[in-house]
DNA sequence: CTCCCTCGAGTTCT
DNA sequence: CTCGAGGGAG
């Protein structure tokens, strides 16, 4: 055969295994028999070995599987991968009132964002499986992502085309330049049945359930061990279209993924339903399903039929408005209460824990289940000995549903007489003890507050080994290689008592500290290449302490593990007031000036800066830590800074928001408030009772001293401002803005992100406040509402115009 | 004052 | 993932 021969029948094989493929895993209705498949599979398989140009990334050769891989590499989803909300509660298979009650209110909510009914809503199981996105460029597929965290996952290309059902190549002649499918990988219950019967002949270790089993088969490094194992996809969504016409409805989309090629659904399980009510019918029929169907689902999930809809719900941080998951009741089992404990949190907070007598249930073995706080306890009233239901919770976190109380051990009554048959509970309710399990403190719990904790602050172990714990994690100063194990031994033996001390650790610290800990937990006396594996663990660990010093400011904040100021907050601090030695300075009312900063997490962190202990630690600590990217307060901080502002953060009793822009326009600033007497203040024009209020404030010196520094503060703060105001724009800054309809070109999120870079605010709703409304095709009821209100209405050129218009 | 949303904190198992 | 609490909008 000449070389263009063996090329037109290498293409030719492809095709027909490829067709042949599709209808065997796909449209499961085969064609031919399996052995005149694997006849042509082999010829083909011959054929591109000895003619390696004949090879093509959409073979079906591709499917046995490639070599192993030393890691998966990371990828970033162009478009995120989110997950899906759940606005329903978790209640029995058959309440049925109460779930009928939720989707009307769910169906009511929809309804009254879009202002439309009623509403068609697309409906599908939902697959326990994985999330997966595949990628195909000019038809053919090319990359194919796991979920990961939504932003970033690992790239499982080679693993994905080992999976018959999934198309390498859309056999369609002009294909889009760019699509990019969502779906899930899964195993079928039979598969998952053989593949467990097969590890355990081997002896090798079975799969707790299917979803487990997909996972461990995809993420398999090797993707030869992948092809082995029978894993099937659905595609459910599409992500990206480019070159292609994108329907205009999700049963739209999941029609034409099949026409491409793509498993998905079958079409009685994916009903476009109307309104509440056929949520429900399409709900029921699922679960009485769910038993029959060959794949694990653990619920299902309702969409917005409409794409033009489903832009207008748009997102709430990461989850869309305009789908929703529904899952069916979580598995439950009985199993017995062998003892309450306590732990002791970071903040001290002490979380009563019930031992349970490990049970299978919702596919792991379960021992330990929270039981969060007293008046949970109380209110389940769980006694040592009681037998429970157990579940797992959203099926991840254990919990104690309800107590079998007929199976609670009794014991006949005390002082009962020979005629009464009573019979009390063999353990009494629960109570939580009033010191700290670790240190013996006073657990404190303060009123209206659902938590205890513990009073010991850092002088309690467990609070203090944890407090190293936060500080050294990945979101925090990211110090690899430092597990709760090592660091409990390291403030146990004293070589650690603060985090500065971590910076003082040598090799020698870390070697002994190690086998200390390996001696009293009696793991196996030393061999020569268990020292070297320490040594190495000591030296990589002593290497990411030293990569922690020079964090970014946020980082460190947030590792500081101040209560309430977690990442986002941290963020904001560092943002707005840019360096360590100003945040240590700001009075209350500063950080109360900032977004998303309220009295109590303000307050919070006054009283952190204050506190003698904490400032030897944090001076301590500077001594090897340096913040990498401190810079001089936000230009916006001016703004933040403004009299009125400032008083009305100040907490100054019956000064309402009102009174202090009322109070701001009648002085000339805080420091001349600082300085007023009782009878100047009665001058003011205020009502009697806010003045005097004000005056009795100001008759606390403390206050009075606060004021007086907070004055002195701003001016310090006003004079080191950077002047020029380059990133405000004038006709965005502090604007509010919303966006209703389809914009012809800017996508919504395109269009906020360039809002915002100019410094005005997206809203989702219309109101008074609203500076401008953004409208494109198909605007609905916000159009309106801005109409009736008088708000001023841009089209998307006119909004790219006012962002043209810059400082000229 | 009352929603509604976001953030913080605590948690389990592999 | 879920709960509770804090913050802000209406």
């Amino acid at each position: 055969m000449t070389t263009n021969d063996l090329a037109a029948r290498a293409h030719a094989l492809r095709q027909q295994l490829t067709r042949y493929g599709h209808e065997y895993y796909v449209l499961d209705a085969p064609s031919v028999p399996d052995a005149e498949y694997d006849r042509l599979f082999r010829e083909l398989q011959t054929l591109e070995q000895q003619h390696p140009q004949l090879k093509t990334a959409d073979s079906p050769t591709l499917r046995v599987g490639g070599m192993p891989l030393p890691e998966f590499s990371q990828i970033t989803h162009s478009v995120p991968m989110l997950s899906l909300g759940n606005a329903f509660s978790d209640m029995q298979q058959d309440d049925f009132a109460r779930r009928h009650a939720e989707l009307l209110q769910f169906d009511e909510r929809i309804r009254r964002e879009l202002a439309e009914s009623p509403i068609r809503y697309a409906t599908e199981p939902k697959f326990d499986g994985l999330a997966i996105s595949l990628l195909y460029r000019d038809g053919v597929l090319v990359q194919a992502a796991t979920r990961g965290d939504g932003i970033t996952g690992e790239n499982v290309t080679e693993n994905i085309r080992t999976i018959h059902a999934i198309p390498l190549k859309l056999e369609l002649a002009h294909p889009p330049t760019l699509l990019e499918v969502r779906g899930e990988v899964l195993m079928l219950k039979r598969d998952f049945e053989r593949l467990n019967a097969e590890q355990l002949a081997r002896g090798d270790k079975t799969f707790a359930n299917p979803r487990n089993a997909a996972a461990g088969s995809l993420r398999q490094l090797d993707s030869r061990i992948t092809a082995q194992r029978r894993l099937s996809f659905f595609a459910y969504a599409i992500a990206q279209v480019e070159g292609a016409d994108w329907p205009l409805s999700h049963a739209g989309e999941m029609d034409w993924l099949q026409q491409l090629g793509f498993p998905v659904v079958a079409q009685d399980l994916r009903p476009v339903v109307e309104g509440a009510a056929g949520l429900a019918a399409y709900y029921e029929s699922v679960l009485q399903r769910r038993a029959t169907l060959p794949f694990e689902i653990d619920g299902v999930v309702y969409k917005v039929d409409s794409r033009a809809q489903q832009e207008e719900l748009g997102f709430v941080s990461r989850a869309p408005r305009w789908a929703i998951a529904h899952k069916f009741p979580a598995e439950e089992a009985l199993t017995l209460v062998e003892a309450i404990e306590e732990q002791v949190g970071r903040t001290g907070a002490i979380t009563p824990v019930a031992r349970l007598q490990p049970v299978f249930v919702g596919g792991v073995t379960v021992t330990n289940a929270t039981l969060h706080n007293e008046d949970e306890v109380l209110r389940k009233d769980v006694r040592v000995g009681d037998t429970v239901i157990v579940r797992r919770a959203g099926d991840v976190i254990p919990e104690v549903v309800s107590v079998v109380l007929e199976r609670r051990p009794m014991r006949p009554a005390a002082g009962g007489d020979l005629f009464s048959q009573g019979e009390e509970a063999q353990y009494p309710p629960y109570r939580l003890p009033s010191h700290c399990p670790v240190c013996g403190s006073h657990v404190v719990r303060e009123a209206g507050e659902a938590i205890a904790r513990c009073s010991g602050g850092l002088s309690c172990k467990a609070q203090r080994s944890q407090a190293i714990q936060h500080f050294a994690g990945r979101r925090m100063m990211d110090i690899d290689g430092l597990g709760e194990r090592y660091i409990d031994k390291l403030v146990e033996y004293g070589y650690v008592h603060g985090v500065a001390d971590l910076y003082r650790l040598t090799l020698d610290d870390l070697l002994q500290m190690k086998r200390r800990a390996d001696e009293d937990e009696g793991v196996t006396p030393e061999t020569v290449k268990a020292g070297k594996v320490a040594s190495k663990w000591a030296e990589n660990l002593l290497q990411a302490i030293a990569a922690s010093r020079q964090p970014a400011l946020a980082r460190l904040l947030f590792a500081l593990g101040i209560r309430h100021v977690g990442e986002s907050t941290a963020k904001t601090l560092a943002d707005w007031l840019g360096s360590l030695a100003l945040i240590r300075r700001a009075p209350a009312a500063l950080f109360a000036a900032l977004p998303d900063i309220g009295g109590v997490v303000a307050q919070s962190l006054a009283d952190f800066f204050a506190e003698a202990n904490n400032e030897a630690a944090l001076d301590a600590l500077l001594h090897y830590v340096a913040p990498a990217d401190e810079h001089p307060p936000s230009a916006k901080l001016g703004e933040q800074l403004d009299t009125a502002v400032l008083l009305a953060r100040l907490a100054i009793p019956r000064l309402t928001e009102v009174r202090s822009q009322q109070l701001a326009t009648q002085i000339s600033g805080l420091e001349q408030l600082a300085r007023m007497e009782r009878r100047q203040l009665l001058l003011l024009q205020l009502p009697a009772e806010v003045v005097n209020a004000l005056a009795d404030w100001l008759d606390e010196a403390a206050n009075r001293q606060a004021l007086q520094q907070l004055a002195a503060l701003r001016t310090e703060i006003l004079s080191s401002l950077p002047q020029d105001t380059l990133t405000a724009h004038p006709l965005f800054d502090g604007k509010t803005f919303v966006l209703t309809g389809t914009l012809p070109t800017l996508s919504r999120d395109a269009a906020k992100a360039l809002i915002e870079a100019a410094g005005g605010k997206v809203a989702g709703s219309v109101s008074k406040k609203t500076h401008f409304v953004v409208a494109g095709a198909d605007a609905g009821s916000k159009l309106a509402k801005a109409q009736e209100l008088g708000v001023a209405i841009l089209d998307e050129a006119s909004l790219q115009a006012m962002l043209q218009q810059t400082a000229d």
